[in-house]
RNA sequence: GGGGUCGUAGUUCAGUUUGGUUAGAACGCCUGCCUGUCACGCAGGAGGUCGAGAGUUCGAGUCUCUUCGGCCCCGCCA
């Protein structure tokens, strides 16, 4: 990383704690931090003393040092603020640390300031701290002092500048759009903001900006971006936080590809600037039907190998009664191999099985492949011929296992998508490479909804449908097929829709939009909205897309975990400066509070009682 | 909304299975000694409403119920 360290100079201090090394031997220097370690010999004292770009041993050593400072710097302890001035001078000879970047030197002291005193911190400030991540929430400050999780902000800090420089290099324009917008028929639940101008009614932060992106392009930008705060109200995960960071990008008069492009060059701008790593572009390109039905997942990690195989055709005519009957309601049978799996004890496979049941399978079905026999409970059920050739077809050799499941086409995908990242997760030999990043695209355009009796949108309501489908978006409202029948026309339509997946995350995700208003009516209409509804809380963009609107499409990053892969973390809270807990609660300010009474009374709100059970 | 798991000294944990004397360890903290340490060392010391509340019991850190909080997962979310 490209941190400059020279003039970091203040009124306070001459230089920082990294910085100073043999050729700086002789240099009188004051230097400002906080106390890092303090060992004190009875005569000699030493502290070392850390600040954001290092640690600095300094020598206290009564023969040089007056007996008032060395009495107060006997009195320092852990996380002292202290200002020292002294000269630097090498270290006696096998005195040096290695482990330090400056240890060959350090400053003999002449004098020392206490500038603030500090507490007994609640944990100690080192990168293997045992402290709990409640503990550290709390006092996020003193946890931010840890060089480990400093330089994972410094990271971040570079990755945006990295961002920043790429799409300026491209001819995009930053611009900042507002955090007071009116709810719109987005996913998510939204965080609302009570206006006090006009009482009763509320203004939505912004689940992310796309609506007013889109408007940008009406309104003739061409390219925008920006790194934007998106808000959504749901329930917490490792990876989720309630405000979390965009890279927003739209761009005007582009197909897929171009979209593509852009993204591909930013990411690897921001991985050769940021870790000096070179990324391959472009990247692997797969449409939603295959990555489920290799992978059983629309974000799988290739980072291994290791693909479901289709056994349908091999059990046509089976007389095992799973197997048929599972075709027969026009699902599949598929399988995975368990590499090494022969021998796997009972136990082993109810936790296997409980991973595909987790996923909605109705059982796990398994052929051991041992030396000279197959081990199965349902081997006795399938010819010989059956059991050849499902081994053959899934590659499974003598001392592997092959794992079954027979289920609808999405059980399958989702439970065998299961298994094989545990697989994945366990059988960690297969070298990875470093960064599998591959675009997923063509997804269906609606989800049909059994519970809600609805269709969906599978990603965004303002995604356009592929131009070939745009037929069945009428032939589907005259459709004589069940909604739930997965060749009903609506549920056909293929989206201008693309995802971008990092080893196994989603970053990003993105589609052409429709820009059209005829079209997104027809759109909104499927989804269940009526013109009333749509013109009412959408209106807006509807009236905009009648003004020549140009094509235009985006796709928006997520920042943070982005970073968090990155710095190899594990969740991004470890990217974020201060994050909420997965109740969505800040402990350190005790974010959500009770406002006054008076803050109410103001806003014309009322609390209601909470229920009681 | 559901499932799992954790909560004991300032901190990280042991103790909970099978209820029973004064709840232990390490690090940190305090005092003293120590002139080349860098996990400094040595000697001594302080520190606990066992997350909270209720119950069972002669007796609860330990059993039951309720509740609060952290983390992980499903639903939800892009």
């Amino acid at each position: 990383m490209d941190v400059n360290n020279k003039d970091l100079g203040t009124s306070l201090r001459t230089h920082t704690c990294g910085q100073l090394g043999e050729s700086d031997v002789g240099r009188k220097v004051t230097l400002c931090g906080w106390v890092d370690g303090h060992r004190d010999l009875g005569g000699l004292i030493f502290i070392d003393l850390r600040d954001r770009w290092g640690v600095t041993q300094i020598a206290f050593d009564p023969e040089e040092v007056s007996d008032e400072y060395m009495e107060l710097a006997r009195s320092v302890r852990y996380e002292y603020s202290i200002r020292v001035s002294g000269e630097v001078r090498l270290r006696p000879e096998d005195m040096e640390n290695r482990q330090m970047i400056t240890g060959k030197i350090e400053i003999r002291a002449d004098s020392i300031e206490i500038l603030n005193r500090s507490e007994t911190p609640p944990f100690l400030v080192e990168d293997d701290t045992a402290a709990s991540e409640e503990l550290r929430l709390k006092y996020r400050y003193l946890d931010l002092r840890r060089p480990w999780l400093m330089r994972k902000l410094e990271i971040r800090h570079q990755a945006t500048r990295a961002v920043r420089e790429y799409l300026d290099s491209r001819g995009f324009v930053e611009i900042e759009t507002p955090l007071l917008i009116r709810s719109t028929p987005e996913g998510a639940r939204d965080y609302v903001v009570p206006s006090r101008e006009q009482k009763g009614k509320f203004y939505a932060l912004p689940q992310s900006p796309q609506l007013l992106k889109q408007i940008l392009m009406v309104s003739g930008f061409d390219r925008y971006y920006q790194l934007a705060r998106c808000l959504r109200d749901e329930d917490l995960r490792a990876d989720r936080q309630p405000e979390h960071t965009q890279i927003d990008l739209e761009m005007s008069y582009v197909n897929q590809d171009d979209v593509f492009e852009v993204v591909e060059g930013m990411m690897k701008h921001l991985f050769k600037k940021v870790l000096d790593d070179d990324i391959e572009a472009p990247f692997a390109r797969f449409t939603y039907k295959e990555v489920m039905d290799k992978y059983g997942i629309d974000k799988p990690d290739l980072r291994f190998g290791l693909q479901i195989t289709d056994l349908s055709d091999i059990f046509t005519n089976s007389k095992f009664k799973v197997f048929s009957e599972a075709l027969s309601k026009g699902g599949v049978i598929r399988g995975i191999r368990y590499k090494g799996g022969a021998d796997i004890s009972r136990k082993r496979i109810d936790d296997l099985t409980e991973i595909a049941k987790s996923r909605g399978a109705k059982g796990l079905a398994y052929l051991l492949k041992r030396d000279g026999e197959i081990k199965s409970p349902i081997a006795k059920f399938l010819s010989e011929d059956e059991i050849s050739r499902a081994l053959e077809k899934a590659a499974v050799e003598t001392g592997d296992g092959l794992l079954i499941v027979a289920d609808a086409w999405k059980t399958a995908c989702d439970s065998l998508g299961a298994l094989r990242a545990k697989l994945g997760e366990e059988l960690s030999e297969t070298a990875p490479m470093k960064w599998a990043f591959l675009w997923v695209c063509e997804f269906p355009l609606f989800e049909y909804n059994p519970d809600l009796s609805r269709f969906d949108a599978m990603h965004n309501i303002v995604t356009s449908p592929h131009n070939e489908d745009n037929e069945l978006l009428d032939a589907g409202a005259k459709s004589e097929l069940p909604p739930s029948d997965p060749e009903h026309p609506w549920a056909r339509i293929r989206g201008n829709q693309y995802d971008l997946v990092l080893n196994g995350i989603e970053i990003a995700s993105g589609g052409i939009r429709i820009h059209n208003r005829k079209i997104q009516e027809k759109v909104l209409s499927i989804l269940g909205i009526d013109e009333e509804r749509a013109d009412r809380m959408f209106g807006f963009l509807l009236e905009a897309l009648e003004y020549g609107a140009p094509p235009h499409g985006g796709i928006a990053p997520g920042f943070d975990r982005i970073v968090a892969l990155m710095t190899d973390s594990e969740s991004i809270r470890d990217v974020i400066a201060f994050p909420k807990t997965t109740a969505a609660q800040s402990l350190m300010d005790g974010a959500p509070t009770e406002i006054d009474q008076a803050q109410l009374d103001e806003l014309g709100l009322m609390i209601r009682e909470k229920k009681k059970k």
